[in-house]
DNA sequence: AGACGAACCCGGACGC
DNA sequence: TGCGTCCGGGTTCGTC
């Protein structure tokens, strides 16, 4: 759910507002022991330096040499605002000259499946996807011959490998699915098996249907929700995630739903066409 | 090493 | 009405 527009979108909510920031207290709430949470308590006392992003993680470097990292998971919620169930974790923080009670950054989380824990800077140890993490799409960094590369490295089907956030960082469930339906190309398709233009159609696909939903601050499916607790637009544009049964709007065809890797998929049958190799999904839904 | 499936977790949808 | 069951999602873990 929060994947990289969503995240950039609280990003850019949450810089102005925690930068130059001391953190008085950092804690769990109704949060377990365990490496989610770790190390949370060490923020205390120091300086918020920056809010920056990678892919789908936030984080935050601090001014003993400590970061800051979170990550949303499917359900979570960051707001200035004490939700009444839910809390994980929270950081009060130094009020500033208006008066009222402390400032505070709170963390729902329903799910469960966030984190909010501090590291030694740069320190990935406890997070393989972050460590391993692929260039970011809007970005310089990646062009189409490097993604095309990318994509040769693995027989796995293209939507599963980008799910791993190795080719590209960022992509989950809905924005693959947007991606490879503008791309017309079907998400069983082994990554290798992409030409060179169709893998370059792809990256330009992901870079459109990221940019076009960060300008509409995301998708609110059910959870997400930015900063000040208003809900991300981009849902009325999605063209096949959530439509199955519903008319293709390029061609007229029913949108199918599958499983691909254990995963919702949502295609067009008709603009997406399966590989001519052996078809790797199986059930249609 | 890489690939794959299961596990994690729980609100909501669904079936009876 | 209420109970039980299933689903899904990003990431991690265990197993092949």
């Amino acid at each position: 759910m929060p994947e990289l527009p969503e995240v950039e979108t609280v990003r850019r909510e949450l810089e102005p507002w925690l930068v130059g920031r001391r953190i008085l207290r950092a804690a769990r709430a109704d949060a377990p022991e365990g490496p989610k949470y770790a190390g949370l308590e060490r923020a205390a006392g120091q300086r918020v330096e920056g809010v920056t992003r990678r892919g789908k993680f936030l984080l935050l470097p601090l001014s003993a040499g400590d970061e800051l990292i979170i990550h949303l998971g499917m359900t979570g919620v960051l707001s200035p605002q004490r939700p009444e169930r839910h809390l994980r974790a929270y950081l009060e923080l130094e009020p500033q000259p208006a008066p009222g009670p402390n400032p505070a950054l709170y963390f729902r989380d329903p799910r469960r499946f966030g984190r909010f824990l501090v590291v030694p800077a740069g320190d990935y140890r406890s997070l393989p996807t972050l460590q391993a993490l692929g260039p970011e799409p809007l970005g310089a960094a990646l062009d189409a011959p490097g993604f095309a590369a990318a994509l040769a490295r693995s027989s796995t089907p293209v939507k599963t490998y980008l799910l791993g956030q190795r080719p590209v960082a960022g992509v989950g469930n809905i924005y693959a699915d947007e991606a490879l339906w503008r791309a017309r190309i079907h998400p069983a398709t082994p990554a290798r098996a992409l030409s060179r233009r169709k893998a370059g159609a792809l990256l330009e696909a992901i870079r459109e249907v990221l940019s076009a939903s960060l300008a509409a601050q995301g998708t609110t499916l059910s959870d997400y929700r930015r900063v000040n607790g208003e809900v991300g637009a981009y849902r009325s544009e999605l063209r096949v995630y959530g439509r199955e049964g519903e008319p293709c709007p390029r061609c007229g065809a029913i949108i199918a739903k599958i499983t691909l890797g254990g995963r919702g998929t949502h295609l067009c049958p008709r603009c997406q066409r399966p590989p001519h190799t052996k078809l790797l999904y199986t059930k249609p839904l």
